[in-house]
RNA sequence: GGUGGAGUGGCCGAGAGGCGAGGCAACGGCCUGCAAAGCCGUCUACACGGGUUCAAAUCCCGUCUCCACCUCCA
């Protein structure tokens, strides 16, 4: 079977044909950099993140634009109540989605545009627009700039929605100047104090919409295959984006990927109920490893209800991986990761990114690996070994990546080997004499400082043990 | 009012006409001085009521419950 996806504008599942053969462009849709990420905002990166994995397995070259706003109201507000510079809000917190992006193992995207350095482009579409008779500029000296909604007949068909259906967009102070309440604002005219760019129809500043319509076509063209974003982004945003470039005669987004939402206690994480799920919280609960192999495991339009429960699980569940492989490379010396994987894992990824079914091919594996290390049997575990880690690595997880690494300083650990090495030939001394009173309280006070030991068929063997 | 999604075992979570996805937890066994880890086994589930079918968690009709979006959202 063919590479396919779920297509929000097309309501069901599509094989996967890019523009161009073996290229594949995607425009996500970033952050609004008014507030630090929370783990909500990183699932929808870890999610797209995959898909752009398992597109450069697929062999396509990827291309990923996945913008910045840096320019709205929250950040204006936000600005205003701390007494500071609007960009200095956009960059600090610009600066903590880079970090969670890093910190989660999303790869970087190949460009990153930030909607503030794209004023010309956008100046642009408003130009065509307006020319085309799809936008106007308001009649009451605003300096507001509004798109037509009733001029454009797609208008509703990525949500699949009605005009007539619709309630009116409150995207500026008392709708000045519109000429149906439903038209939404591509450019909003200066108020007193804010920041603001000149344009042909006075100072003002973006509206929401337009800065991706702009810079997705000026990064990827005006046609390109697939658009991601969360999926309350599909209305007003993506139907406002996708009006604005095809009423300009753009193609646009042949594919459009949403990503499902994160619940906290039966209610969505919305920006302004100011959870605490922001991600340097998270990862003091469990590694980001970790953090991503529970963002990563439910489907991706599926509603992930979050719970510390299920956070734990999914940590557990990773574990289990992660320790076979790390056995795996003690009995079997270093695992090399093979470039294939198997067929029903890239069957399971081929069906909309079916990652569920995935990481079950992969818990076989593990589970046929534990039974190979138990037998002893090298070749076994390394092949099996290898082909956990090159499974795990299309999802961003593979243990044994150096993204993973321990973080720690190496020389320390080398020190806290020796140490601990020397009390575990005390604690073999005392077993050797059946001392186990002992031995037992060796092993006790090693867990107390953080250090588990484990006796295998091969001598003692440590880890550190979190928290 | 409009649009869309969901209800699966103790828990998380896939699947979508016929073979028990997988994980976590629990219990029993093997292994171990004891543990830990691992392996084997047990717990045979699909909101409710009808219907179609040789066969329904999956399709159809109805009901209940929950959720999302309908111009702050990823």
């Amino acid at each position: 079977m063919s590479l396919r996806f779920y297509d929000t504008s097309a309501r069901q599942v599509r094989d996967f044909t890019p523009l161009r053969e073996g290229r594949a462009s995607l425009y996500l849709c970033g952050a609004t950099v008014q507030a630090p990420p929370h783990i909500g905002h990183i699932r929808s990166g870890v999610n797209f993140d995959i898909l752009r994995r398992w597109l450069e397995y697929r062999g396509y070259r990827v291309v990923l634009c996945r913008n910045v706003t840096d320019i709205d109201d929250k950040i204006i507000n936000v600005a205003a109540d701390e007494g500071v510079e609007w960009w200095e809000v956009a960059e600090r917190n610009q600066r903590a989605f880079t970090s969670a992006y890093d910190i989660l193992g999303c790869l970087p995207p190949t460009v990153e545009p930030r909607a503030t350095g794209h004023v010309p482009e956008m100046i642009e579409l408003m130009r065509r627009l307006i020319d085309r008779g799809h936008a106007y500029p308001a009649d009451d000296g605003s300096g507001d700039v509004y798109f037509d909604v009733r001029s454009y007949s797609g208008y509703g068909a990525l949500s699949n929605q009605r005009i007539e259906q619709m309630r009116g967009a409150c995207d500026t102070d008392d709708d000045r100047g519109k000429r149906d309440p439903r038209d939404f604002a591509l450019w909003k005219g200066a108020r007193p104090g804010e920041p603001s760019w000149e344009t042909p129809w006075g100072r003002g500043r973006p509206g929401w919409h337009l800065e991706c319509s702009a810079m997705s076509t000026k990064y990827l063209g005006g046609s390109f295959d697939v658009h991601g974003g969360g999926l309350d982004l599909v209305f007003p945003h993506h139907e406002n984006e996708v009006a604005q470039s095809k009423a300009a005669g753009d193609g646009f987004a042949q594919y459009w990927m949403h990503n499902g939402l994160l619940h906290m206690s039966g209610e969505k994480m919305s920006k302004s109920l100011g959870n605490s799920l922001l991600i340097p919280y998270m990862i003091r609960k469990v590694r980001p490893v970790e953090l991503r192999y529970f963002l990563a495991q439910a489907h991706y339009r599926s509603v992930i209800d979050y719970s510390d429960e299920a956070l734990y699980e999914a940590a557990a569940a990773y574990q289990r991986i992660e320790g076979f492989l790390t056995r795996a490379s003690e009995v079997a010396g270093t695992i090399e990761r093979p470039s294939e994987v198997p067929d029903a894992f890239a069957e399971a990824l081929d069906d909309d990114l079916g990652v569920s079914p995935a990481l079950a091919v992969v818990h076989n594996a593990v589970r046929e690996g534990n039974t190979a290390i138990a037998e002893g049997a090298k070749e076994r575990i390394s092949e099996l070994g290898g082909r956990v880690r090159a499974m795990m690595d299309v999802l961003g997880l593979d243990p044994l990546s150096e993204t993973w690494g321990s973080g720690g300083d190496s020389g320390l650990r080398d020190v806290v080997d020796a140490l601990v090495a020397v009390a575990l030939e005390q604690r073999q001394a005392a077993r050797q004499r059946k001392d186990y009173a002992a031995a037992d309280a060796i092993r006790d006070q090693l867990l107390t400082a953080g250090v588990a030991v484990e006796d295998t068929p091969r001598g003692p063997r440590w880890e550190l043990r979190r928290g």
